[in-house]
DNA sequence: TCCCTGCTGCGCACACTGTACGCACAGTGG
DNA sequence: CCACTGTGCGTACAGTGTGCGCAGCAGGGA
């Protein structure tokens, strides 16, 4: 979708490029994708569309960019900066690592195609401000006094992830119906209330659900705030002098 | 690829359906489609390919199923009954909790697209074998005591599916590499270290790992045991009668 | 002034994807 | 025998990622 029109080829009519464009470049490339993920999700981007917003064409990107899969991981690794871990010198690790796990969620929702991204991706990305992100959380938790860093990280990360993804796929699927949160609980309620019929629990849990007068938002931030409670109490147990 | 050969269009000519193949429906199909997810990952599959196995056209399939996506989430709901969750009568919740939690990731990691998909659905999934699995673990921890069942299951499944789905992402890359885990390691490591330079933990971490003489697999057992002991001893400082 | 080399963008093409549409046929009920 | 319904399939459309080779530009010698 280039701004300038077919016409017939002829040398003299060809028009130069615009030089003040903003150059082709692997940093603005990634920028655009980010944009475009986080306004239309993970299956919106493709080459050609990317490309067509860069008033490029779509094999033009891969002369800085080798495949698709390495500008996600690139788009990952741009993103995954946003995070704030704070410094290990913190008196209060449980205070530091509560902020950094508010933070990778607050991440998360801003871009909902990160967990998703991440938690299939494993170790394979070693991306520096991702490196820098886990650096961070292996000083905290050293400085905390843990024995084995490592495993503390192993297990709050899954965590952080696990709520992260469901959330924001959760999210996702909201914002595409184009209803509010809580509209779109109510539209969804009898279905899944017909689906825990015969499951006495499940039932139950749904009809104390829909009496819940708070908003949907303030649940979920509980929810998570427990379960994040819950790890660090395990971890919290494994601190020398605690056993 | 159906066994009919291509042949000029003739009423005479035209031969019979076999009536001794295995009837299209959909049992069929989705036992077929987890037979390639299994053996090539999520995105070998391909609705032309899932024909091609069962002899059938691939728009065949969508007299049986209506979209893509309905036939994944059939997928997920039929391998999630092999996840097995005792029974809420059972004494000791943690033991119990124990064995729910193991065998979710024996399953995920038998079926490596499990939690991805899961984790990228959230509750949007109402498959009859996930509200049964959901509602037995209702019972196990209601019947163990707690005020709020669904709080704890938010937190252990979370941290299961984290954990799972990083894991299965892990051993997708290990398999298509054609490595064994421990070969594969060794050959990422330098890039890894690379990665990690100026980063004094995560330099000490790695060079601690690379000393280790245990198997990765068993490393991983051991990691996921770690977290979730850590997790249910959380959960255990909140059953009454503990605070 | 010329050519040569290397870099960037792009048009084309290939092999694929999910799936809408409408026809051809089998089995069933009247 | 006819009508109807349910099933399979061929064709087609609008996409997808990306390999290939060409066209212009920048700079560096001769």
């Amino acid at each position: 979708m280039a701004a300038k029109a077919k016409q017939i080829p002829s040398v003299w009519a060809r028009e130069q490029r615009e030089p003040d464009q903003p150059a082709l470049s692997r940093a603005a490339i990634v920028r655009e994708a980010i944009a475009v993920l986080d306004a239309d999700g993970i299956e919106a981007l493709s080459m050609r569309k990317l490309g067509a917003r860069l008033n490029a064409g779509a094999t033009s990107l891969y002369r800085h960019v080798a495949t698709k899969d390495e500008l996600m991981e690139l788009a990952v690794d741009e993103v995954v900066a946003e995070i704030t871990v704070p410094p290990a010198a913190a008196a209060d690790w449980r205070a530091a690592a509560t902020e950094a796990a508010h933070s990778f969620r607050a991440t998360a929702l801003r871009h909902p195609w990160l967990s998703a991204v991440l938690g299939q991706a494993g170790l394979a990305y070693l991306g520096p401000n991702l490196m820098a992100f886990s650096e961070r959380l292996a000083a905290l938790f050293t400085a905390a006094g843990f024995p084995e860093p490592s495993s503390a990280i192993d297990t709050l990360l899954p965590y952080v992830i696990g709520m992260s993804s469901t959330e924001a796929a959760w999210l996702t699927t909201v914002a595409r119906s184009g209803e509010t949160e809580a509209a779109f609980i109510a539209r969804l309620m009898p279905a899944a209330q017909q689906a825990a019929a015969g499951h006495d629990h499940l039932a139950d849990a749904y009809a104390r659900a829909a009496d819940e007068p708070l908003d949907p938002a303030t649940i979920r931030d509980a929810k998570f705030a427990y379960g994040l409670d819950v790890v660090l109490d395990g971890l919290a147990l494994r601190l020398p002098g605690k056993a």
